[in-house]
DNA sequence: CTCGATGCAAACAGTTTGCACGATT
DNA sequence: AATCGTGCAAACTGTTTGCATCGAG
């Protein structure tokens, strides 16, 4: 089984890349971190190591990670201030890294922003289905769950203000 | 049955908030608008008829009609120039409007942006199961799936520089 | 008459880019 | 030696906000 050091310097010898020392502290850095976290996270931490990539650093090799398989883009980021619970707008970009960890959904919660990881073979499945029913070929996908967790549901009143949509 | 009209001013009325023409204006054109677009989008289509609301004012619209569950925020958002095909970094917010439309699911064609909307009955059934083991109240799911349509596909090598994660 | 809404412009946040210098292959 | 990478700062883009004015209820 290759490493992630092996994933990531094989994917840049095929594109006649280097493998830098920063492109190795990030490459580290992002699986020491928790599984979702962006790109100012990784800036702060890997200072807080004393160790200080400018951010156009980060920012320019993230996609060669994503390139690599190593880690992709999530979905359900923060948004920024003042933002609705119920927009999805990001506002910034978060990754999760996927070395190592297999495909899963999530159900977030409204209310506290709490993440629930699952899988489910007969939903993956059925996705193959209807792919081939539209002879589409998928690359991946990525289901979300947005609502309330139990403890929220319990404790609010706020989701009879969210009616389920359709 | 009330009309999107109707269902708009509810809401306001609800929230002690006031039916402006620009408000009806927004409304009217976001629904004569494609499926999905984006403030940009709105704003030229308005500019075109020679209304001259500012961008201001439907940023701050817009949220008032999710609010109502007039119109939802999309994922599949096209990503700014030189972004990655297989970044979902949206860079700007998109919108779909559900009034009157059925919920449905969505394939994207990575290569060419063509969107496919399906939707599978014993999906929805299998996920409004797997929250009721976790004790989630979902409000609302998105699925996408990221891949090749038939034609592109067939056209191109490159999805073998993607192979499928996991 | 009273708040809330609008338009404008300035402020913001995240991200991208040009350039001169430095380092990997 | 030839590229490619880095850091810095400036540029950009989409979005938000403060403020004076306007207008719906």
């Amino acid at each position: 089984m290759l490493t992630k050091e092996d994933k990531f310097t094989d994917y840049l010898k095929f594109k006649g890349l280097k493998f830098t020392p920063q492109r190795q502290l990030i490459l580290e850095e992002v699986f020491s971190l928790h599984k979702h976290f962006d790109v100012d996270q990784l800036y702060e931490k890997l200072r807080k190591k004393g160790k200080y990539l400018s951010q156009a650093t980060i920012y320019r090799t993230l996609p060669l990670l994503v390139e690599s398989n190593l880690i992709k883009e999530t979905l359900h980021c923060q948004g920024k201030t003042g933002r609705k619970p119920l927009s999805l707008a990001p506002g910034k970009v978060s990754y999760e890294h996927i070395f190592g960890h297999d495909h899963h959904d999530h159900m977030v919660c409204i209310k506290c922003g709490k993440i629930i990881e699952f899988k489910e073979e007969k939903i993956e499945r059925l996705q193959e289905e209807v792919c081939q029913r539209f002879g589409f070929k998928p690359v991946e996908h990525r289901l979300g769950i947005r609502g309330y967790c139990q403890k929220c549901y319990e404790t609010t009143g706020e989701h009879r203000l969210n009616p389920k949509s359709q």
